[in-house]
DNA sequence: CGGGAATTTGACACTCCTCAACACACGTGG
DNA sequence: CCACGTGTGTTGAGGAGTGTCAAATTCCCG
């Protein structure tokens, strides 16, 4: 890994910034959204915020995970290393996605920060009591739960059946998609998507090698369906010929 | 579809074998594992039975769902369609899974049967409102919706980084772990496993080809990780040989 | 300006898909 | 009873799409 830029502390956890619950911008998005005035202050208490810098781990596989946390800005990925280093990314966490697995203190998947990234942690055990003992908590991660599920099985559709052009179209929608709608806005011709993540994160997202995503990218390039402004940004000409050349059929989230 | 041989009418509602849900086999491993007896009376007073066969649809993609149901017997699969005709297989429900999306009347997949199955239905508001008024309900569709999240992000792991041979094998230990949990069993040498499906379906489960499947079972065969004794059940003479072949790590559900 | 990482591009190999033929089981009807 | 059709599965030949390995290029930051 390289050598990053300002030495902080790893997973530093920040006491400045407890910020009050109420004010919090991705609350709505968040596990805690149909909580009440008191409800939060509890969680408040239970809380503390933990940063990240780009490619340092959360939580590793199989680790008994202290904590349960929200996504409050960056993204992050979730991820499984098979023995013999093929990787496969299974899930990207974006601000109010929930990291960890309720009710498991150990992960099945690793889960690391791919930007700059910030948490809201919960102590693991008192988070989970209070799921127990809030209704409004425990009915909130179930529809989380319900969605990320739809989703997840939306991305199979994509890993067994699309080609890398469809898959790279896909991705690009998502990516989008995922940043707009933190500020509730819909997406438009002309667009400007940032990708906040490697070749290499893409690729093991995508199910391909860095060098096919690297070489679709291209062929996006010149046959108009994208603008590359450089390797992490871009723009979308025309949307709907971005859902075309995705295969279509899917709204990815 | 071929004709089939009893023309009982299809998704016949099954007044008959109403049994009492306190002998139901299979209650364990679904959604009303936890309840006590006057919920499963309360229940009971709102369940169907639906039988269906081979092919038949269950529930349509798209579809407004008048009930969510619960596997007792048989298979079903949870698939999508392109629109041009590629299909990806997302989900296999074995007996005690959930059939049909809590809290979306519409479901982004369609569920068919895979083998003569048989649905415990719920009348889709009057079970959502049990839901919401039940803690051992809800709860327990927490923990059944966290597990197929992780099975799901497990098969996304297939899905993209696994080669044809380590798939058909991981999809062999699949069918013969969710064969065995309904007996409370675990697997051993030379057990038989029974492939509920055909080569089409298990190709749409897998992201393959039909001939790919065909081919690769038979190199299995030839290398003795299975004995095929006719196109739907073959022995596995060593489980952890199995394992060795299907890329290891995995523990599918 | 220099060094290392990330990305792109190229040449080639290999897996898996496509298209096609064939085998087999099963049911139907002559 | 056997010929026939249909559905399902197997096998073969050839090719497309990705992966692998290697080199060139660009970017980033000191």
């Amino acid at each position: 890994m390289r050598v990053l830029a300002h030495p902080a502390a790893p997973s530093a956890i920040d006491l400045r910034a407890r910020a009050h619950c109420v004010d919090c911008a991705i609350r709505q998005h968040a596990v805690c959204s149909h909580c009440d005035v008191d409800e939060l202050e509890f969680l408040s208490a239970i809380k503390t915020y933990r940063n990240y810098r780009p490619g340092e781990p959360i939580l590793a596989m199989g680790e008994r995970a202290p904590f349960l946390g929200t996504m409050v800005e960056g993204v992050a990925s979730m991820s499984r290393l098979l023995p013999d280093g093929r990787r496969q990314v299974v899930g990207l966490l974006f601000p109010g996605d929930l990291v960890g697995r309720p009710f498991s203190p150990v992960s099945p998947f690793e889960y690391v920060a791919v930007t700059e990234a910030r948490l809201c942690a919960f102590d693991r055990p008192q988070f989970e009591a209070a799921l127990r003992a809030t209704p409004s908590l425990e009915r909130r991660l179930l529809e989380m739960t319900l969605d990320e599920l739809d989703s997840a099985r939306e991305w199979m559709v994509l890993l067994g059946r699309k080609s890398a052009q469809e898959k790279m179209c896909s991705f690009f929608a998502l990516a989008a998609r995922r940043a707009l709608r933190l500020e509730k806005r819909d997406p438009i011709d002309g667009m400007l998507v940032v990708l906040p993540m490697s070749r290499e994160d893409m690729a093991d997202f995508l199910g391909l090698t860095i060098e096919t995503v690297s070489r679709q990218i291209s062929a996006l390039k010149k046959s108009g369906v994208i603008e590359l402004i450089d390797a992490r940004h871009l723009l979308i000409p025309s949307w709907s010929d971005l859902l075309d050349a995705g295969g279509g059929d899917i709204e990815l989230y």
